[in-house]
DNA sequence: CAGGATCCCGCTAGATACTG
DNA sequence: CAGTATCTAGCGGGATCCTG
């Protein structure tokens, strides 16, 4: 039984591709940053409030707590803010920070890395500022072709 | 009945910011990027074919077929392989050729906004070349400290 | 105040079978 | 060769309730 069938060898070549493309930095940066929270919290914690529709909170400060997180990040459930900060936490990117008093306060900020990462976002919006547009053309265009 | 309830409100302000965050550019473009596919494909035809284990098919041809497609990326679905090359088409990123022969022939290539989309993410690969390896240390660090 | 624990539901990727 | 159609299971994410 050395030998494998063709559905053997194709399900082999997938785990051990599936393995290299997890393996890829690029896969694991774009898996982190593809979640909807945390480029909203890097974005609040950039200091970049435009993400709130009416109000602005320019210049805000970079250090905030979890309620005013929550506060700003309109629809988010505890569990996902929770859960985004932890994971932001444990990679560096965000630093937390616990004052006893009663109640408890626990405050966020980015870390140097994660600042270095909210710059490479803007990046990101530079592109989508500038071709999203045409996108969106070519959608309706191809779609009234199609219709 | 013109009153709301406190539950009322806060849905009412997460549907409106859910359509605001819907509405951002950086947004839709993430959507689009963060696709496990589309990544993939975008190297593919940007002839960044080291996203295959072994072989290297350096310097290959920026036009290919659908077959050569499924070959390339081992473990991909005929379902998702068509339906993200489709949606890359409805954007214009890559454009769709077929020469009616029998049995039919079929060939992909990047458009210049599909190139230029290409370049932007190469941005994104040198970040993570960069700066992935910090974030896995400090995401070691963290579950040492706290197992 | 900041978060843990639980239940539950919708969506989507994937497998399978069929076709021009 | 290059798709289309259908069905299903798994899982991410929301809602809800509880606590140091």
């Amino acid at each position: 039984m050395a030998t494998m069938t063709a559905a053997q060898q194709r399900a082999q070549a997938k785990v051990e591709y599936d393995a290299f493309v997890a393996a890829c930095p690029s896969r694991k940066l774009l898996d982190r940053i593809s979640d909807k929270w945390v480029t909203l919290i890097l974005a609040a914690l950039g200091s970049d409030s435009a993400h709130q529709p009416g109000a602005d909170c320019a210049g805000g400060p970079r250090v905030m707590r979890y309620s005013e997180l929550q506060r700003l990040l309109a629809g988010v459930s505890q569990k996902m803010l929770t859960q985004t900060l932890r994971s932001l936490e444990r990679d560096g990117l965000v630093s937390r920070t616990v004052v006893p008093t009663v109640p408890v306060t626990v405050s966020y900020e980015l870390t140097d890395l994660g600042l270095s990462l909210y710059e490479m976002m803007r990046g990101i919006k530079a592109w989508a500022e500038t071709h999203m547009d045409d996108v969106l053309a070519n959608r309706e265009t191809y779609d009234t072709r199609v219709a």
